[in-house]
DNA sequence: GCCAACGTTGGC
DNA sequence: GCCAACGTTGGC
């Protein structure tokens, strides 16, 4: 069981969105690292923190779940896509996502400052200077302070069956 | 809107 | 394989 972290700019696909939709691919990132996490290292049922990038403020606003294992990411085939990727081919496709299940938001979102406070989060990679990766890695003890942190758990029980999808190939 | 930091690309 | 140039991210 792993923990992590996405980033999202709130604009562009909130934890609201991620709430209305319940499940979301989480396409588009094209960055190796972002990407090895996925592929490599996410399993189902790891618990993912959602950060607003770009907001105001910037901050982890709740909770996701993984509920699939990585695949390819569509959009890299799909000429009409912004994320297209001409050296991606159906064969041998570059770039995977998992979807995400809506969990939670919380009750107190958690700004990059209520974060600094805290002695026991500062090697978080998301508090690290210049630290642009989108997906990254979160240590039991950060997730469990920042749930603490974080208050209640709102739309915790929003985890229907129906949404299970079957991935595999 | 600014700009520092970073990742990627491509010429050599 | 180096590295300059470029595009992007994201806090401020």
């Amino acid at each position: 069981m792993n923990y992590w972290l996405v980033k999202s700019e709130a604009e562009s696909y909130s934890i609201l969105d991620l709430e209305k939709e319940k499940l979301a691919c989480w396409d588009g990132v094209r960055n190796y690292q972002a990407r090895n996490y996925m592929q490599n290292d996410m399993q189902i049922n790891d618990l993912v923190l959602f950060y607003h990038s770009n907001a105001k403020p910037s901050a982890i606003v709740g909770l996701a779940k993984v509920v699939s294992q990585a695949y390819p990411d569509p959009t890299q085939f799909d000429k009409d896509s912004k994320y297209f990727d001409p050296k991606a081919s159906q064969e041998k496709p570059r770039w995977h996502m998992v979807d995400l299940e809506f969990v939670a938001k919380f009750s107190k979102v958690l700004s990059l400052n209520d974060l600094r406070k805290e002695k026991a989060l500062e090697n978080m990679p998301l508090l690290k200077k210049g630290m642009r990766l989108s997906v990254q890695t979160v240590k039991r003890e950060e997730y469990e302070l920042i749930l603490k942190l974080a208050g209640a758990l709102v739309g915790k029980e929003i985890s229907p069956s129906s949404l299970k999808h079957d991935y595999q190939k």
